[in-house]
DNA sequence: ATGCACCCTGCATCAACTACAGGGTCAAGC
DNA sequence: GCTTGACCCTGTAGTTGATGCAGGGTGCAT
């Protein structure tokens, strides 16, 4: 199939698609007589697991470490479950992070009461992290 | 004080500090006779400015608005509170989004039963979407 | 005068794309 | 056989919010 079939059936840029490949996250397809890319299914598959990995929040070099580990089927995949936990920390404390952020600004969003630039409070509370309650960050 | 002094008051990066006004978000500042960035309280105010809100997850554009808010005292304070509450949803949004993928994660990592890369739960699951209980993204 | 901490400018780099410009290919329709 | 339009190609630059470095200047103490 065509660069552009395959950015259909995978919901998939197609520039994104030549910068994967660009990058050697996937390999070069044959080309056609008049210089196109022609993909087939082990193509798709491959870009399907990417932008799966990707929609997790996966990184490039995760995802590049993960292909090489599905690339070789003999290796343990304990490195697998290594990857996808420390992601699901990572996840964790942002979420973690998020929400004591979220706090801090419903506290700030909640003291506008209407009026002038210089006697908002919202103005001031971003001036000065006293007005904080939490350690945001 | 000198850029050293305002970074170390401000928790910030020097780099940082010289980004901020090539960008326009801080004033040039006067300068020694030996072409030292020379700055005063009223810099030191609105870098915090500028650092609180960034930790608050505000964008710079989203920053400049605010500063330009808070440098005219008489503007209607609305504007203000319009932006932080339109920051306060995305980081809802986000969370949300963050709270699912954080699921699929779960549901992911506890699959792995140990192995090589070929019988890898893990790797099966990324390659195939099919296998997510929810739309995360 | 020399060592050291500190400062200067300008440019390059990061992640993960996205967006062109300027051109080539291919099939359909007239 | 020629045009139109959809599609494709390469190469380069831009996005956000910094960070890092090279190569040099300043200022003060010893």
């Amino acid at each position: 199939m065509k660069i552009g079939e395959l950015s259909r059936a995978t919901g998939t840029n197609i520039e994104t698609i030549r910068y994967y490949e660009r990058i050697g996250l996937l390999p070069a397809p044959a080309r056609t007589a008049g210089n196109y890319r022609s993909y087939g299914d082990a193509h798709r598959a491959r870009l399907r697991f990417v932008r799966h990995s990707r929609e997790l929040g996966f990184t490039i070099e995760e995802i590049r470490s993960l292909l090489d580990l599905s690339d070789d089927p003999a290796r343990d995949c304990g490195e697998a479950d290594r990857i996808a936990t420390r992601h699901l920390n990572q996840v964790e404390a942002k979420i973690a992070q998020l929400t004591l952020l979220r706090d801090e600004l419903k506290r700030i969003v909640g003291r506008c009461r209407g009026g002038v630039a210089a006697d908002c409070r919202v103005i001031e509370a971003l001036g000065d992290h006293r007005h904080c309650e939490s350690a945001h960050i």
